[in-house]
DNA sequence: TCTCACACCTTTGAAGTGG
DNA sequence: CCACTTCAAAGGTGTGAGA
């Protein structure tokens, strides 16, 4: 029945849906999801599909049948459209603002100013601080999918060293990319606003063969979580809806197995309930050990002691840390940082009101100071580090900890850009994209039926077996969002659930896709890529499945381009239809365009980037979006900047050149 | 640097109880 | 039937020894 797995090739063997029978629910529940792509992690990171697989996905009868429902569905959607105004919430033409405001980030940038350390571990570890956000500005009536992933901050590996982290090398080759899908999504704007955000299920793992869908991150690196706001009624929407990428700096982390900082122990033994057990002020080990210790150097001082006679009193805060949350002996303690998203409501609203916290003033100062700055080009640098940093294209101003004599640098505004991937493509460059290939065919064929995606990886993806020139994946629901930066040709997809095996299990079973989903996702229902079903929310299948690469994207990545070269540009949408169309991208180049909006407005301390959170570089950008301009800022403190219309243009004509090559190339080997 | 077992803690939900 | 309490299991922590 199924193809067996290549040996040392594949890290597992999924279910390739390539029937009508394949995609209802009952094949879903009784083999394994068609939600999950056959795709499959190699211990490179590169991602094959067995032939036999990849030759049953070609079978021009199913495919074309798909190909046909699917082009047919959609001419008709389009027309409807078109001819009737729009009634659905969907459809409506309403217009957006959407803010998102950090939840508990005085607890973000305490941890922040130590060098925040997220351990990780193989069988998974929470984030602490948990990731919460609250969301301003959306469309009451509207859906939207709040989703978080987190991205590599910059190319290199650190080591702790002397009390600071250092930089010790270039970094590991990435790990898979998944994202995290809140499993509430999609909710209404009204749903979204009146609660905080919650994602303090996310959990970090470095195992990378992990089936639970947890992110995967390489340990002693720095990673940068990304919220991000889709509005979409649909998961299977995401692909074509309007992204909004939000990045607080306050939350970027270094992951290691152990930790290294004293200090960032002590917070989060301070700060987490589940590890009161070894405060000072409680009665778990750390007290008694720390008793031990009192008395052992009582008895010795007075030779003769007993034990017994001890201070029984612990040490209490005396040990506490600088800036250290209080802690929260008085009943807020056992709930603390689970509702910290109702707890700390209070707190983050007046943490922005009260006088930031030195780096949070930098951060806000800087943050204007940054895009002025942008017209430093990373070869002003030859530190590596330095270089790094210069290339960094976040809008954001990092805030290192006190001691960190970079606690000055500011950084560019952020772009999510992906490279070829070093370890496939033996360019040496920084980037430490995955690459995976699969075959263009089968990419085709997922994605085809929408209609959507099938442009993106026609025009974009080059993705040869045994010979990767990007990186490609479908997302989490078939989103499939290229980037093409003048580095190369990546794509960045998140998940690798086919849309058009979602949508094939909506259609057979009768019921609606997104119930199906969160019927899963609220029965804690999933079906492994082994066809066993997991007690892990539909988010999280998700999350596993995304397969994306890291082309996906460090937040910020060395770029070709010179940073001062990096367009701003609002948000936009990501039509995948409608792009075709637009000046200066060649008809077939469907990559999605990118913004950069620059946050500088203090209820909304973060950077927000409109697209995918699947990266999508400023240089694919058409002039007429990049001339738009535009700022959240509603006190005009901030400043978007507008790139000249050469500089784009330079740009925009290396993308034509790559989307043709690309063209020709993947030409060769499409099938018809 | 990583993994694992461990103790300690919180959270969750089933079972029991009473009105 | 509902609300409340109790309790055990599950799950989240950092620690420290060993690889």
């Amino acid at each position: 029945m199924r193809d067996p797995l290549v040996p040392g090739d594949m890290a597992f063997q999924p279910f390739l849906p390539n029937t009508a029978s394949d995609f209802t629910l009952d094949a879903m529940l009784a083999r394994q999801s068609p939600f999950f792509p056959a795709i499959a992690l190699t211990s490179h990171g590169s991602l094959h599909m067995p032939v036999a697989q990849r030759h049953r996905m070609l079978d021009p009868v199913n495919a074309e049948t798909i190909l046909r429902k699917a082009s047919l569905e959609q001419r008709n959607a389009t027309q409807s459209a078109k001819l009737s105004p729009p009634k659905t919430l969907e459809t409506e033409a309403t217009e957006d603002d959407p803010k998102v405001h950090l939840e508990a980030r005085h607890l973000w940038t305490q941890f922040h100013k130590s060098g925040t350390e997220m351990v990780i571990t193989k069988s998974g570890r929470r984030m602490f601080p948990p990731f919460k956000a609250r969301c301003t500005g959306l469309h009451q009536r509207a859906k939207y999918i709040l989703l978080v992933d987190i991205v590599a901050a910059d190319d290199f590996r650190y080591k702790f060293h002397n009390s600071r982290w250092m930089v010790s090398g270039k970094a590991d080759p990435e790990m898979p990319k998944r994202m995290y899908i809140h499993p509430d999504s999609p909710a209404s704007g009204e749903q979204w606003m009146s609660k905080v955000v919650n994602f303090h299920k996310l959990k970090l793992t470095n195992n990378i063969s992990d089936k639970h869908g947890f992110t995967i991150l390489n340990s002693m690196h720095k990673y940068q979580p990304r919220f991000h706001v889709v509005r979409a009624n649909d998961i299977l929407k995401l692909p074509y809806s309007t992204f909004r990428t939000y990045v607080f700096s306050e939350t970027e982390f270094i992951a290691v197995t152990a930790y290294q900082n004293d200090k960032i122990t002590q917070l989060k033994i301070d700060n987490n309930p589940f590890a009161k057990g070894f405060r000072d002020t409680g009665n778990g080990r750390r007290e008694k050990k720390k008793q031990l210790g009192i008395n052992i150097q009582k008895f010795s001082e007075t030779s003769g002691d007993s034990l017994d006679e001890a201070p029984l009193k612990s040490a209490g805060n005396a040990t506490s840390i600088e800036g250290c949350q209080s802690d929260n002996e008085s009943g807020q303690e056992s709930k603390h940082w689970n509702n910290v998203g109702q707890d700390l409501r209070k707190t983050s609203t007046t943490t922005e009101e009260l006088t930031p916290e030195p780096n949070v003033t930098t951060f806000h100062d800087k943050a204007d100071r940054a895009s002025t700055d942008s017209l430093r080009t990373e070869t002003d640098s030859e530190d590596p580090k330095e270089d790094h940093i210069n290339s960094i294209t976040g809008g954001m101003t990092r805030c290192f900890g006190a001691e960190d004599p970079r606690a000055t640098e500011h950084f560019q505004p952020l772009t999510v850009e992906t490279d070829q991937s070093a370890h496939i493509t033996g360019l040496g460059r920084s980037s430490f994209s995955h690459c995976y290939s699969y075959p263009p065919d089968w990419t085709r064929y997922i994605l085809n039926p929408l209609g959507v995606a099938h442009r993106l990886l026609h025009n974009a993806q080059v993705n040869m077996q045994g010979e990767t020139l990007s990186s490609v994946a479908a997302t989490a629901m078939g989103h499939m969002l290229m980037a093409v930066s003048s580095g190369g040709v990546c794509s960045m997809g998140t998940a690798g659930i086919p849309v058009s095996s979602v949508q094939r299990v909506s259609g057979t079973s009768g019921l609606p896709l997104n119930f199906q989903q969160h019927a899963m996702a609220s029965q804690g229902l999933t079906v492994s890529p082994f066809g066993a079903i997991f007690p892990y929310p539909y988010s999280h299948l998700a999350a596993t499945a995304a397969l994306s690469t890291t082309a996906s994207t460090p937040v910020h990545r060395r770029s070709v381009t010179p940073v001062h070269r990096r367009p701003v540009r609002p948000p936009t949408r990501f039509r995948p239809y409608l792009i075709s169309n637009r000046v200066g991208l060649p008809d077939n180049c469907s990559t999605p365009p990118t913004s950069i909006r620059l946050m500088t407005d203090r209820d909304v301390n973060c950077h927000t980037i409109a697209n995918s959170p699947i990266a999508a570089p400023l240089h694919c950008m058409p002039m007429s979006e990049v001339n738009s301009v535009s700022s959240l800022q509603s006190s005009g403190a901030s400043a978007a900047k507008r790139v000249s219309s050469k500089d784009c243009m330079d740009q925009l004509q290396c993308i034509q050149q790559l989307v043709r090559g690309i063209d020709s190339y993947q030409d060769r080997d499409s099938y018809s």
